[in-house]
This record gives C-alpha cells, structure tokens and sequence, in this order.
DNA sequence: CGGAATTCGACCATTATATTCGTAAAGTCT
DNA sequence: AGACTTTACGAATATAATGGTCGAATTCCG
C-alpha cells in the first residue's frame, strides 16, 4: 500500500516520456509496461485505462509547468525581466511537449473533457499572472498604462498563435527565433520610452 | 511522366519526415498521405507499399549523409579537423534520425535486407574513410604510426557504442557532449605529443 | 472526342492493441 | 507453516487501426 503510489509515479514518469514523445494515440500499453518495467497487465492493477494513465500525466505535467513559472517570476523582481522570463519559459516547455500537446489537439482527442478543463483553468491563470505583471510594470513606469485585462488578453493570444505553427509544422527550430522576435515587438510597443 | 518523379520526390519528403519521428512502425500511410496533400490510395500509384517508401526514404537519406560527410571531410586540409569534424557532424545526424534509425534496429524491423545491405556497405565505407584520414595524420605527424585498418576498426566501434544509448535511453541531451568527450579523449590518446 | 494518366472513396483481410480474467507468485501477519 | 492479501502476468478476446486492393470518377492531353 506505501509504495503503490511509488509504483504509480514510475509508470506517470515512465508513461510521460513516452506520450512526450509520440502521442497519446501512438502510444501503446506494451510501451509503457515495458518502460515502467512491469507486464502490460499489471499496469491495470494501478491504473483502470490509458485514458486515466493520460489524464495523471497531463495533471503532473501542468503543476510542473505552474511550478516552474511560479519559480520563474519570483526569480526577478524586475516586471519586465518577468514577463520576458515567463513568455520564455512556457513557449520552451509547450515546444518540448509539442508532441504530448499535439495529441490534446489532435484529430478527436479534444473529447477529453478533463483537459478542457485543465487547458480552461490554465488560461485564466495565465491572463491573470500576466495581467498581474503588467500592472506592477505600470507601477513601475515601465509599461504603458493601458488597461491590463485587454494586454493580457492580447499577449495569451499572441502566445496561442505560436502554439499552432509550433505543434503543427515541422519547423521546429524556428519558433526559439519567432518567440523572442515577438518578445521583442510586444517590449518597443509596450516600454514606454 | 515528367513530373511523376516530382510527386514520388514530394512524397518521400512528406514521408521521410515523419518517418524520422515515429519510425517505421508507428508511421501510417494515411499520414503520409496527408503530409503529401493526397488521399491514401493515390499514394499506391506511386510507390507499391510502405516499405518501399520506407527504402527510397534510406536511400535519399544516406546519399544526403554521405553528401554531408564529403563536403566536411574536403573542408578541411587538416586531418586532425577532418576527423573531428567528420564525427561531429556523423553523430548530430544520427542524432537527430534517432527515430527513424531506431526503427532500423527494433525489434523484427531487422529483416529489411535491403537496410542489411545498406548498413554493410556504409560500415565498410565509413571505415576506408576513417582510415584515410587517418593515414594523412601518420603522414603528417599528427597521429601516432599506428595500424590505420585497426584505428579505423576501432573507432567506428567506437562511435556505434555511442549509438546505443542515442536510440535507447530518452536522455539526448547528454550525447552531444559525450561525443566531445570521446572525441577529446580519442584525441589525447592519438595525437603525437 | 477518346484514350491514358491520376485520384480517391469504399472495402477487405490482417494485424495491433486496449482491456479482461484466471491464476500464479510474493509478501505479511498470526 | 498456513491462511489471507497484495501484486504480477500470460493468455484470451473483442474491437479498432491499418496496409493494401479495386473500380469508378476525374483530369490531362493529343
């Protein structure tokens, strides 16, 4: 009974690698028992289906991703190296789970109803993080006193517009280059100068 | 006619893309036909399977590797950079075909003759180059008077060694610098002082 | 027009794969 | 040790995915 959630963390861990990798639907149940090193059945002794396997790995992942951030904008207190951290930091991890996003997004896969709740959740957090960023950068006098809700708004579509070529294309390497050109656009029209 | 070649090229694109990031297996004709702009049947009037996709893709590939490797060896009249640069440039290719390598070697996919013979024959050449280059360091004073067919021998052992862990483990990141690594102990160990 | 080249939807046969189940092995406690 | 619980897995199954075929439609081109 201790060590059933130590056994259940290997195969989240184990399983994540491998959806990051290729998918939720290219991933098989032989590949993740066998990466967790255990037979195809025992996994069901932990988890009742892939679905649940998915949905443990995409909850994880996203309290990572928050954490990570979180970090991010503690680590400065200066709102413009915030921003210009944060943006960084979730475009690098969106780029290295293409794959496992692609899958949210692909094809059907969008009847998953947790994740649209985890991708609901996670948006209004992030309109509310940046809308908090700026309004301490206009404090600051850095940024342009225009209404927050209406910049953050614009800039989590902006980072959703570079989702679709991230995920989508195979020219991956690009998007580094396009984030901080965008990064560099949003700064010269929003640094009040 | 003309340009039925065209579409067979634009295909073997379309497919050697994904073939590299799913391998062989998890790679379906219906993607390939999707990424090629064309219904799934259309693809048969081109090529009369997937394997065959699957050979003309390794084919293009390792004329473009050997292409690469031309260019790297003839950039350079230092046998010390030849070498240096040849492997640098041989590992990052690997590395980045690490799927679409990796479904050469997994599990049953093994009996594909033609990558057998494809795989033999470039073996042989990579040592005759190896050796070649290393004959010039002997000639130059730059490499110990070692026997070049054993050096040779030895150092594309080397390099498969370093293949391995490429295609198996997740952890990618790490290869890059543990090529520079043999690379630099390689180098202490042969180079005249 | 008329025949050849090209495309594709519908279909089939086979394979792959998620999930179930019965049972074996490994602990655990008394 | 013996009974009882937890954990593991091989074999079986039902279903979905997929490679490949075929004939009909569409486009090309003289």
């Amino acid at each position: 009974m201790v060590d059933k959630d130590q056994v259940r963390n290997n195969i989240i861990r184990a399983a994540g690698t491998i959806f990051s990798k290729f998918g939720f639907r290219k991933t098989t149940m032989e590949e993740i028992a066998r990466a967790a090193g255990k037979g195809k059945s025992s996994i069901y002794y932990y988890f009742s289906s892939k679905e649940e396997i998915f949905e443990a790995v995409v909850v994880k992942e996203a309290r990572t991703l928050k954490k990570e951030l979180s970090k991010v904008i503690a680590g400065s207190p200066d709102p413009l190296e915030k921003l210009r951290n944060y943006i960084l930091v979730r475009m690098k991890t969106f780029h290295q789970l293409s794959n496992f996003y692609r899958a949210i997004f692909d094809e059907g896969l969008s009847h998953f109803d947790f994740i649209e709740r985890i991708r609901e959740r996670y948006d209004k957090q992030e309109i509310l993080t940046i809308r908090s960023i700026f309004l301490e950068g206009i404090k600051t006098g850095q940024f342009k006193p225009e209404d927050p809700d209406l910049v953050a708004i614009a800039i989590v579509r902006a980072l959703k517009g570079l989702e679709i070529p991230l995920f989508w294309t195979h020219v991956n390497e690009d998007v580094d280059i396009a984030t901080e050109e965008i990064l560099n656009i949003l700064f010269y029209g929003i640094v009040k100068q």
